[in-house]
DNA sequence: AACGGGTTTAACCTTCCGTTAACCGGGCTT
DNA sequence: AAGCCCGGTTAACGGAAGGTTAAACCCGTT
């Protein structure tokens, strides 16, 4: 396996460093965070491990600046003397796949970089289609019957959500979790959201692909049968 | 998500449970290896939390088993309250996707059970079935003879705990307390879904599928299986 | 400081759904 | 066979959920 360690501790980085090695993985280094994302972005490791507490770049934002790359789901094991559950989570929430606490023993770390990597295999698609509607993750644009439609960030992710999920039914629940994560905002705007798109990529096409399910939350399917009236 | 709890402890399952529940996923719960390993195999979890200490079957070989059953690349989070390093590294051999040490935070089982599911999405679509009545519960759309019904969220609940009983009896108070749980309405509105029920499953299509037990509550069956001599 | 894109808040209105109550019919019970 | 529950049926009311719009707000840019 190919393996960057992130790790202003030299120390540690050579101690874990030396040990991957001599299980047979390819290991490069950064030891700061900059050179650590860099790094990250250009190449293609099957796992990275990550410390939090970075100069320059914070870890959580190597992480989450990692993730906003396209294509770049490489596995993150972060790994922190700091135990504290709000740690932890915020680690998760940056798109972490895995969290380990210093001290940590070294057979432990290559055990889960081993489960990490197993289920890196995954590949992610990096196009949905619904119907005559495309959405390219790479690109990040939208087209409907050939046409460019151009989203927000808020659009592009209820979009997401809808059409990696179509034709299940999604909870406003879960469109909610999706966008904002644990804080949600005060007052239901997912609401004035989903108008907003439907204004986008269903009224100027006549037939509406995003269906409400009341009481429920929404799904995205094509223009199927119609259901019987009631 | 739908969630698989194995867990011998029923306080630990119920609490884990609970807590899962609210965060909008649907949780089974198994209090013994065997029957964990069975639920396991037959439905489709998006993640499996498996504690190790179990009666009957240790944690390990019901994680084991499973992975040798085909297809079966469901995530498993190992629960458990032994910390030692060959515990862990055995539970990650045994193909575990990650270990945690009791005591947990509820708030990390769920943030570890999200990163798991994030990677393995669902393939089949899980479907109920009874005589020509078929229920999607990906879609939340119900078809009788291939026509398609929509249902209220009422609606839905009723027929999924008919459907999923059949051809058992369903007791009035089962009935209520899978839709509205412990807080009944004031006066027996079952009744009257009950009937808007029948008017859109049973009624447009002649033979009916939900049948009254006089004094006990419902019961969904094909028409072939009705008893005419009681 | 003004601007603009994007997001949140608030307010208003429509639609839909669930509860309730009242009435009716049919099957147990005595 | 009569009466009494239990369940079927219906319609009206009230309220919640969702659609729509506009204004406030935030933030980085000009």
């Amino acid at each position: 396996m190919r393996i960057l360690i992130i790790e202003d501790n030299r120390d540690i980085a050579a101690n874990l460093g030396d040990f991957l090695s001599d299980r047979d993985h390819e290991v490069d280094y950064a030891y700061d965070g900059v050179t650590g994302l860099h790094l990250a972005i250009v190449n293609e490791f099957d796992a990275i491990v990550l410390d939090l507490a970075l100069p320059g770049m914070d870890g959580l934002d190597v992480c989450r600046k990692l993730r906003e790359e396209v294509r770049k789901e490489t596995p993150v094991l972060m790994l922190t003397a700091r135990d504290q559950l709000d740690d932890k989570l915020a680690g998760f929430e940056s798109g972490a796949d895995d969290y380990l606490v210093k001290p940590f023993e070294l057979k432990e770390v290559d055990a889960r970089l081993a489960v990490l990597a197993r289920r890196g295999q995954r590949i992610k698609p990096r196009e949905l289609q619904v119907a005559d509607l495309e959405f390219n993750l790479e690109t990040l644009t939208v087209r409907r019957a050939g046409k460019r439609i151009d989203l927000n960030p808020i659009g592009l992710k209820l979009l997401e959500k809808l059409m990696s999920s179509s034709p299940a039914v999604v909870t406003r629940r879960e469109l909610e979790h999706h966008v904002w994560g644990e804080e949600l905002p005060d007052s239901d705007s997912l609401r004035v959201h989903i108008h907003t798109l439907r204004a986008v990529i269903d009224k100027p096409f006549g037939v509406p692909l995003i269906n409400t399910r009341h009481g429920i939350g929404y799904c995205l399917v094509g223009p199927d049968e119609v259901s019987t009236a009631p």
